[in-house]
DNA sequence: ATACCGCTTAGAGTGCGCTATAATGCAAGG
DNA sequence: CCTTGCATTATAGCGCACTCTAAGCGGTAT
């Protein structure tokens, strides 16, 4: 199944501006094109790029993202991109970590200030 | 215990830049100066500065860590307070979960990586 | 025929969060 | 007294990731 701009935009969410941004950037490969010079997006594609906005939501630039897209179509190449996710994968571990510790301190926040609120209460009964 | 701008630039990993600029735009309350006019930073500005570190490093927009620390001494505010760090919890799980899947895709990813490796490794023992 | 729609491109602009520069000041050490 | 060294300010610049604008083209509808 092929997708239009407009229908590939829906499905993952990235503004059409992006998509195209990514293309020129060489974020994602060329894009084939129909008569009129219009995006033609592929099922492959469409699934690549859900795979790269996965890494892309976690944090991953888009430098790297597009060291990693660049390295799509050779085989050769399976070894440094399962070191890539391997590291990004490092990454998302140590940001679980931060987002942890963050909710210890304001948990911890919020009983203080509803401790306060609780005697305030007390004393204006 | 009071603190030069240089010991809280190392006691917080932020910049001197980021701390006068942080000041500057109100993101923290105006610190104390000595007779030289240079900064002096209290125990309690650091604690405060711990803090919001520690929602600026999951994800609150300076925007929002502004508006929450600029109500920072009146008592009265504690329920807003309150409440958005509540709604920042909720950020928090979005982006845990958001993270979780993630891990799910990368591990999927790299393990097809490396069935791909073994099969190759066979096909030429 | 002409108006419109959706796409195309190159290139400019935006928002965020810093980061750096330039000019100046003051106070302690040689 | 003068240099060193750290601070101060206002203001400019940067990197990232988009986001938008302007000008133009091709196919369909009136």
């Amino acid at each position: 199944m092929n997708y239009s701009i407009n229908e590939t935009s829906q499905l993952t969410g990235l503004s059409k501006y992006t998509l195209r941004y990514y293309e020129k950037e060489k974020v994602i490969p060329e894009v084939k094109r129909d008569s009129r010079g219009y995006r033609v997006y592929t099922e492959q594609d469409i699934e690549w790029l859900t795979f790269l906005l996965n890494i892309r939501q976690t944090g991953m630039p888009i430098s790297k993202i597009k060291q990693f897209s660049q390295m799509r179509f050779k085989t050769e190449t399976i070894p440094a991109r399962r070191q890539m996710l391997l590291e990004h994968k490092e990454s998302i571990i140590k940001q679980e970590e931060r987002l942890k510790k963050s909710m210890v301190a304001i948990d911890a926040k919020i009983k203080r200030y509803e401790h306060y609120v609780q005697l305030q209460a007390e004393q204006n009964p």
